[in-house]
DNA sequence: ACGAAGTTTCAAAACTGCGTGAAACTATGG
DNA sequence: CCATAGTTTCACGCAGTTTTGAAACTTCGT
């Protein structure tokens, strides 16, 4: 990682101003999780400064944090709510808008756990189903050669498709957990094997 | 030199040819879905043309029937036996080098997972790990307000790195499992807490 | 040892997606 | 109803990736 750090932790106490040495180097290490799972770097980061930030931040302040052009807070910001992992903040007296970050981990997860992954999972699910109907009458075909090829991809794409309704299962069960709590899918990993 | 010809979609019998209907539409489905989990699309559809072949192919074998130049078959089969998913096949008589996919799909599946995912969370990890060190003495700090603030950020990492943990073991567990076998899985699965 | 068949490497082309900045739009206060 | 602060949208350009095609390299048969 970043090979030297300056000492110095410029631990601004202005509203405004550039992100401490922790703050920045949390937000990236998210940033770049998030952005190995498919989402924007940017999205990350800028849901981290939100979520370590100790009241909400406008738009304004987001782009001096994160370094980043009007424009692109904006459609982070967009995006980020769509996840619905970022609030908007009406602050009474405050003319600007605020955005806060969403605090309930959980929520978060489940919510992209069910609303993304499963998608993409279902579709390759359906994909894979109907290639089992077309394959099926030619498991019965009259030249071996056809039917034997038949056969073989008949029984690959079976095992696919249980593989994929495993994680099917798998996601279904984190999400469901997920919405209860943590504490019971902790127990689970730590307790009986 | 490639005249794409997406004609009916009769089962060749042939080795050499265009895919089959359903051929292409699983393997471009799992290619898909890998893209999704971070690989080149490429990766998935060769891997499925091979999975799904009663028997290994060769280089051109797959060039063919993916529409791919010899150098991206060359690559990407080379990428995929840097994650052991693809072996060398050597038929006797046969000149050319052969190619077969790793049949046993949970040994693919806890290989990625141990290699990549754990690699990716451990880095996050490490960051938040740091970034608590550096922050905790200002949680002592005189001025209240820089006090504040680290409590909070201190607090909200923590939680960060829970679930970090958490992740962590998770995938911990899956890999263990899939080390054994799948229906250790299955029956947490569907087995109920 | 030579040449044909097969495979790998690599630089450049083609593609993809992200961020920018400015213009358009909206809301608020005078 | 205008002026201004604030926000959203969008065409463009840049950067990182992927794909290509051809040249270099390896292997095997004669």
């Amino acid at each position: 990682m970043a090979p030297v750090e300056p000492s110095s932790e410029p631990l601004a106490s202005k509203p405004t101003g550039d992100l401490s040495a922790s703050e920045r180097a949390v937000s990236d290490a998210i940033g770049r999780l998030m952005q190995f799972w498919g989402f924007k770097r940017n999205m990350g980061r800028l849901w981290t400064v939100l979520y370590l930030s100790e009241r909400p931040l406008t738009a304004q302040d987001l782009r001096d944090r994160l370094c980043l052009s009007t424009g692109a807070v904006s459609m982070t910001v967009t995006e980020l709510l769509r996840w619905g992992v970022v609030k908007k903040v009406w602050l009474q007296g405050e003319r600007r808008e605020h955005f806060a970050a969403e605090g309930n981990l959980w929520k978060m997860i489940s919510r992209v756990l069910r609303e993304r992954e499963q998608a993409e999972i279902l579709d390759t699910i359906t994909a894979m189903e109907e290639a089992l109907r077309a394959i099926e009458p030619q498991t019965r075909a009259e030249d071996p050669e056809v039917r034997d090829r038949a056969v073989v991809q008949y029984e690959r794409i079976k095992q696919l498709l249980e593989l994929a309704r495993l994680g099917r299962q798998l996601l279904d069960a984190l999400v469901s957990t997920a919405r209860l709590d943590a504490s019971a899918l902790t127990r689970f990993l730590l307790g009986g094997r």
